[in-house]
DNA sequence: TGTACATCAGTGAACGCGCGTTCACTGATGTAC
DNA sequence: TGTACATCAGTGAACGCGCGTTCACTGATGTAC
């Protein structure tokens, strides 16, 4: 008992100074960009020897390799607390809810979000650990898409047995939020040509992968869908927008409705 | 004569040995990334002192600027060129050439294109004299959809007086290239809601700036088409389609013909 | 055309700086008996 | 509970490196008369 508490003792300071140490290079990130993130600006503002970082981290580039994990998880989290918060059966409101929290998170974490979405740094390989974090919000969206497709007004019952709230059609043939009922009636990719054998090849792996059911084109749609959404905090981030919509809150919230519509989201 | 003969044969030895050193300094680029952009390396490289290059460029900053200012430039000739080509009332021809010079830009000179779309260089201010290379494409954008709204299924007539050509509806009520004609009919910004308030101002301020007489809703799309379009490009240029739709040259094809179809292009 | 002078390109040494990483070391903390 | 030993955190000096920028200089090119 008492050696597991002095062990636990110990790696408790342990990891104590590693969230320090991470801390710390985030700051720094937030200052000079990741190329310039320096071993040893971190050790002198903790106040400690710059060898003693290496009690820690083996080398620079596994520092940076836990920080983009780091920064591809907090993300995740967010968007998945975020989406999580509504009804199942709110499509629209859950792909609100992720967009709005991928770019809440961005504008909170402008460094960590040009670490993991910006230009590579140049001459470092991401490593196979960054690969399940950096899916976690594609799986956000395609849990949104499969439950779209498998809905009441889709071709399948909900898995959860929920009907969706709130949504009903009203009298004047609008949805409530004022949204053409033609898109519901008639998905917008069900009247659009088919795709191209290469596109449909991959829009079913990436069905496969993490939207099970959902039919290649709503696939090609929401990937495009996807990249306007990066595109779009990447230009407000960067700076690209300064002149015409900036501030960028009315367009978002526009391109994240029209998006919906694009994909064919109820 | 003589003298300025002379006088313009050193002012072509610096003229060249300018150009000289914004080649290699790109060749760098290339390679180690902005950041890591080095006087001494660019001089070692090209033989001569690193104290040299001051003779050319005053700061290391002030190379950089030149650079990004170059990279803007030929990014616009390229998307000039390949629209100047097509004729007038080819709307959606223009629309495709241009997105299609992007990406080619693009992919042909990746390092240039980080260096302006990519994360910002920390601590570089961009200044002035960058703005105007940096308008080049949205002004190209511009111009077509100014024409598309000008055209005779538009509002008004053509400005340089021509028919569009080779773009009348087919007897199946289906455009030749098998978009529907529905879109036409009914361009999809005047069906759907209308902008909020700041949004709608932003817009005219786009529309004033770059294509007079287009209407608010018709720019909003277009801006989405536009962060969606680069967005796509720095996903594929980033690495960040590896395992989705890489290769992405059909992804991007049907991304063009939908975002065409969403701003309303004939 | 020839000479005296001014301009300019390019040199090489030096400045002061910060970096990542290694290494032999000191002391404190934890473990086994 | 106390002692002998092993583990580990942290130190400080040193390694070799590359960087941007300055400066006094040499020699070639251009200019004025």
């Amino acid at each position: 008992m008492a050696r597991t508490a002095s062990r636990t003792a110990r790696e408790r300071a342990r990891a104590e100074l590693t969230a320090e140490i991470k801390a710390e290079a985030r700051r720094q990130l937030a200052i000079h960009g990741a190329q310039q993130l320096s071993l040893r600006a971190v050790a002198r503002e903790l106040g400690m020897a710059s060898s003693a970082i290496y009690r820690y981290f083996p080398s620079r580039d596994e520092l940076l390799t836990v920080l983009i994990i780091d920064a591809y998880d907090s993300l995740g989290a967010s968007a998945e607390a975020a989406e999580r918060e509504l009804p199942r059966g709110d499509i629209r409101g859950r792909w609100r809810a992720t967009c709005r929290a991928v770019r809440n998170w961005a504008l909170a974490h402008p460094h960590e979000y040009a670490l993991i979405y910006g230009s590579p740094v140049p001459g470092y390989q991401a490593p196979q650990a960054t690969i399940t974090p950096a899916g976690r919000v594609a799986l956000v969206i395609g849990g949104v898409l499969a439950d779209a497709c498998s809905a009441p007004d889709g071709n399948a019952a909900a898995p959860d047995g929920k009907a969706p709230d709130g949504h009903a059609a009203a009298p004047d043939g609008k949805a409530p939020d004022g949204h053409a009922a033609a898109d519901r009636a008639a998905p917008p990719w069900r009247t659009s040509e088919p795709l191209q054998p290469t596109l449909a090849e991959q829009a079913a792996n990436v069905a496969a992968a993490i939207a099970p059911g959902v039919p290649g084109p709503m696939i090609a749609r929401a990937l495009i869908a996807w990249t306007q959404l990066f595109g779009m905090i990447s230009f407000e981030l960067f700076r690209q927008l300064v002149g015409s919509v900036d501030p960028a809150d009315d367009f978002f919230a526009y391109a994240v409705e029209q998006m919906a519509d694009f994909v064919g989201l109820p």
